[in-house]
DNA sequence: GGCGCTACTGACCGACCGTTCAGTTTTATT
DNA sequence: AATAAAACTGAACGGTCGGTCAGTAGCGCC
């Protein structure tokens, strides 16, 4: 097992450049602005890494490094997949709300256009994005083949409804807790249980269903 | 009525900067290539905008002023508020996926972090998804005043769900159909069905459901 | 002390950035 | 035709960008 082959003096400036990279985009840090955040020098920066391409694509390696280590959470050994996407759902809200700066920078890459400005960052989080996705697809997969979830259900659908939710919710907390007269669930494991219920049981009322049997 | 104050010069800025803005994000794109795009000078950019700033912001108001529009569309008069929440998750994922530009935009404008670098656009994004995002929730008060829809879920978790759902879709739908043999859904309407199927009803069998019970 | 290696620095480079300006062309008005 | 305003341009500005380079400081090893 190869340890952290990274220096102490690395290590500062994948840090400032992860925190500043994640606030305001790869094309408006500056190499200068990294530097003094790490509190070296510019040219030291060329001593780590070869260029900014090569210095944010290691960022963002480290990111999805992070934001794998959510896979590894385990959802139980439970045979109620009920109670295992519920624990998929809290895992998942309470890692992107916990490292926002690691989850803003793996989602910008994902949902920013492909041919980036950076190449091969594309990959990266787009890997990383298809482990946490098909480890969910999977789950329904069990779930359905337990008979427990609809059989006629899309799997990637369901992942879409769950992982989109949370991603607007860790994103648009700050604007959505805005919304009049009605509060927000403003926690992260409410939003999770609230809405992990819905997508078991649905919104409709009984009555309702009845009527449209 | 204020026609379009726009002259025939301006539009063209506006339509090469909308492009560029909505591919690669402010800090990104240079006056110069606007210029190249809208195949002007880059002086007769500042005889139309201040600034680069000024121009983001105009390209901005102009993309919520479209997007907005999409609020207008009505969700038929109905009073089956399962129609008419299928009706706006339709409407919406549509006017995602046909305005790829425009929802980026706003979209990227909600997403990223506040203190934004150009100042006043947080606010536009922000209160033109509130417009979408609120219409939404007022629908699905209706539905719960007319008892179609259960009263103890809070409207804006399920406003969350959709939109959060519509986006990821759009956003990332060439990485999605990369999922492993199953196919996703790639056609809007048949993602928007089956998404609001799964909102209205849940994903639980219902023998799984009568267990909980 | 001398050697080699890594960590690190200040000064500098050409390219490009947003922006300005003096001046030219186009257009509308009389 | 004369005039004034609007549309437009090429050239240049100060500044910042990513990146380079020669050189220094520190450290283990012989």
């Amino acid at each position: 097992m190869s340890a952290q082959e990274i220096s102490s003096g690395a290590q500062k400036v994948l840090d400032a450049a992860q925190e500043l990279f994640a606030e305001e985009g790869y094309a408006s840090v500056s190499i200068a602005a990294i530097a003094d955040k790490a509190q070296i020098s510019k040219a030291n920066i060329y001593h780590h890494f070869d260029s900014k391409d090569e210095l944010y694509c290691a960022v963002l390696k480290s990111a999805c490094l992070a934001s794998a280590e959510m896979i590894t959470h385990d959802t139980g050994h439970n045979d109620n997949y009920a109670t295992q996407l519920g624990n998929f759902a809290k895992s998942h809200v309470l890692h992107l709300t916990n490292n926002p700066a690691v989850s803003t920078l793996v989602i910008r890459g994902l949902l920013e256009e492909s041919g980036n400005i950076v190449s091969a960052t594309n990959d990266l989080t787009a890997n990383d994005f298809d482990c946490n996705f098909n480890r969910l697809v999977t789950l329904i997969k069990a779930g359905q083949e337990a008979k427990q979830i609809k059989p006629e259900i899309q799997p990637a659908t369901i992942a879409t409804l769950m992982i989109g939710a949370n991603i607007l919710f860790m994103k648009a907390r700050n604007v959505l807790d805005e919304v009049p007269d009605n509060e927000y669930p403003l926690d992260p494991e409410d939003f999770a249980n609230s809405m992990i219920d819905i997508l078991l049981h649905g919104v409709l009322t009984e009555q309702q269903e009845d009527k449209l049997l």
